[in-house]
DNA sequence: GAATCGATGTCAGTTGCTGTCATCACTATA
DNA sequence: TATAGTGATGACAGCAACTGACATCGATTC
């Protein structure tokens, strides 16, 4: 993270990061399977809350309302870390492989997410869809709390996405 | 393609491309920023086609709307090369980076959209969202259509899908 | 105290990708 | 027709990301 906010992430070499952590460039890769992968190190775990918690949903919930009820988890847990979140999606940003990377994570989100609502009774492609629409609002969301300057809630954010999402796709 | 098919992607090396092409390895990077980018040469067209349809959609269509005849627009083109669309599916499931660049075209393809909807007075986050709800609904529709055994339209499957995620956002 | 095992170091090698310069076909214009 | 300019290609050379194979070393186990 130093050495991506220092020089950036494409000037970067493998063999610097292991320097400066004190192993082999060799080392590295049995860490992490690749040199952008650093930068989504706590991504199972926040995949791990999104699945838990639309798995122990209310029975009774909707579908779009056990995903609203992951998204919110995850706000919480990511409104602790703003100013990490913040200086990490710097980086990312203003490098397109990075970039890459990040949709892959989401979609990988958006698979487990279809996943936890296939077990819960939930059928193609309402499930997909829904794991999806649900993806792009965090995503949007997510966007729009990170560059913005007063200190509304994640949470609040989220909601008010999910709202604009019902508005957008309801009308004929 | 052939050699894409033949040995997969990854045993596939640029030089072999490059041979059978009966041009230099560094010529191929010339024309093609990367291994990958080969495979989605077509992306750019379908992208035109994606903002032309939604900015010369009428003025009193809804966002969604425009976003519907886009992706209406798009499933008359491919439908005429289902097959070939299939070989190239095949190829990209069969590798992760490969689906890492195809999110990164759907990406671009959603802030075309976006930035096509703001030509026409939609605010944020509407834009992005019903943009991003547009093109989860392609790529649902899509991966369904190419895996399908009989011969619905890939028409029909998109507003089957769009029907979807209506019903899907709208319950509360 | 020896065997085992997981993590690390070492080294060599492949391949994607880039910068640089020369070459060459083609075109415009004097 | 000669010449200069232009765009595409070839020909190197080189860097850095990644991989496979083998050696080493420390801790644990029996």
């Amino acid at each position: 993270m130093e050495l991506y906010t220092e020089r950036g992430f494409e000037q970067t070499t493998v063999a610097e990061i292991a320097a400066r952590a004190g192993l082999t460039e060799r080392t590295f890769f049995r860490h992490f399977t690749d040199k952008r992968e650093v930068l989504f190190w706590g991504a199972g775990a926040l995949q791990e809350l999104f699945v838990s918690t639309v798995t122990s949903a209310p029975e009774s919930a909707s579908p779009m309302n056990a995903i609203a009820a992951a998204l919110d988890a995850a706000a919480v847990v990511l409104q602790a870390r703003r100013d990490s979140a913040r200086r990490r999606q710097k980086i990312i940003a203003a490098n397109p492989d990075l970039q890459e990377r990040e949709l892959n994570k989401l979609a990988s989100l958006a698979a487990a997410l279809t996943d936890s609502l296939h077990g819960r009774g939930v059928g193609d492609p309402a499930a997909s869809l829904t794991a999806w629409a649900g993806i792009a609002v965090f995503k949007i969301a997510f966007e729009a709390w990170i560059e913005q300057t007063n200190e509304d809630d994640f949470s609040q954010v989220i909601r008010a996405s999910l709202n604009e999402l019902k508005a957008v796709t309801g009308g004929s």
